[in-house]
DNA sequence: ACCTATTGATAAAG
DNA sequence: TCTTTATCAATAGGT
């Protein structure tokens, strides 16, 4: 239908075969949309350019996803159900495992011990000792290595508490001799102590925080 | 195009509409074919007839689902990747969940304690003694009943060797007044002894296999 | 995009 | 459903 029939193969002039494209593109579309309404039936037609343009006709009152759904229920041909079987048996099979590993678990917790056979349980049991023994060993550890840290914390303590008693005697000892002097004249003011190399009272050498302590976690 | 034009609106005969159809329907799909050919276009064309008879098309050298995977990544639309993404995710969470017990599990077992905290250590401690003790119960519920079968099958092997030992005395003592008999006289054939009431040699009372035994799983 | 000669599609009837 | 045929629609090639 044209001046002169053309044959039914790729047009191989490209600006020909965009032309064409595009006047038949427009003419099958009409078509889709007449026989949807004239015959009342659920049309789907999509269209990629060979410049890669997409078209698409769909009857109305029903989507894409609607007729696709029904192709593959007529067809019997899977579209996406194939890749959702592989999902699907996979999350079974998790799933399955998941139930297996709670299983192991209630058992493991000394729950639900009627199923299993003598041997399982003894299996079970030897099981439950190891773990135990483990943790423990574990444990242990974890406490010794506490102790460990208490120690070294206490040693520290000690040691600053005989420093602070060590500064304590002397600003005792420096207090007592003022009052001494204050009492023998009150009229001997105004000639100070020469200062005390470093010892005052209340004075900041020692710090209130002990920064060398550990604390276990 | 045909004898006189008709109105794009749903043919109300439905004799009409389904000639229409199938001629429409095969204009169409050669439409269709024309376009891929000539201009060298994916198509897919899929027509539900108002009877609900499928008929598609779909350009050579690609399948419709290529084509529909095409048609998302262009235009955007999801058809079949919702439903994916809720598998995708759903899997994902159970794969998570699977990971969390298989670290439980090690954790009964003894392993991978590096990660946990002397709280969770001592908590792990106290479900493996009390699964332990669970399992302990358990086995040693299974076990007595066991001690209680093979009781059981104790007494019944002893009565019945009793019954076998007293049925062997019997036929001893039988067969030595048998001898004496022959011994006094071997002319006195002829005239048995009346049926032993039931005491026969090797007889069928004493039966081989012990039905009352039981055997634990 | 538009034009138009020509072919193609199809409505109605058999 | 298949054929026929008159008629309308689509479109190839040119502008």
């Amino acid at each position: 239908m044209g001046r002169g029939k053309i044959e039914i193969k790729r047009i191989e002039n490209a600006s020909n075969r965009q032309v064409t494209f595009s006047k038949r593109k427009q003419g099958i579309l009409k078509k889709a949309k007449e026989i949807s309404v004239l015959c009342d039936a659920q049309v789907s037609l999509i269209l990629f350019s060979s410049a890669g343009k997409l078209y698409n006709y769909c009857s109305p009152s029903s989507s894409l996803k609607d007729i696709l759904t029904r192709y593959q229920k007529s067809s019997g041909k899977k579209l996406w159900d194939a890749r959702h079987e592989y999902l699907s048996t996979e999350l079974d099979r998790i799933r399955k495992e998941n139930e297996n590993m709670q299983i192991e678990l209630r058992h493991f917790m000394g729950e639900d011990l009627s199923s299993l056979t003598v041997q399982e349980l003894r299996a079970l049991e030897d099981s439950l000792q190891i773990g135990f023994d483990n943790v423990h060993v574990k444990q242990t550890e974890c406490l010794n290595n506490d102790i460990h840290i208490l120690k070294k914390n206490e040693r520290i303590l000690e040691e600053e508490n005989r420093q602070m008693k060590y500064i304590l005697h002397q600003q005792e000892q420096m207090a007592l001799r003022e009052l001494r002097d204050i009492d023998l004249g009150s009229n001997n003011k105004g000639k100070g102590y020469p200062s005390q190399s470093g010892v005052q009272p209340f004075g900041c050498r020692v710090q209130p925080i002990q920064p060398n302590l550990q604390h276990n976690k």
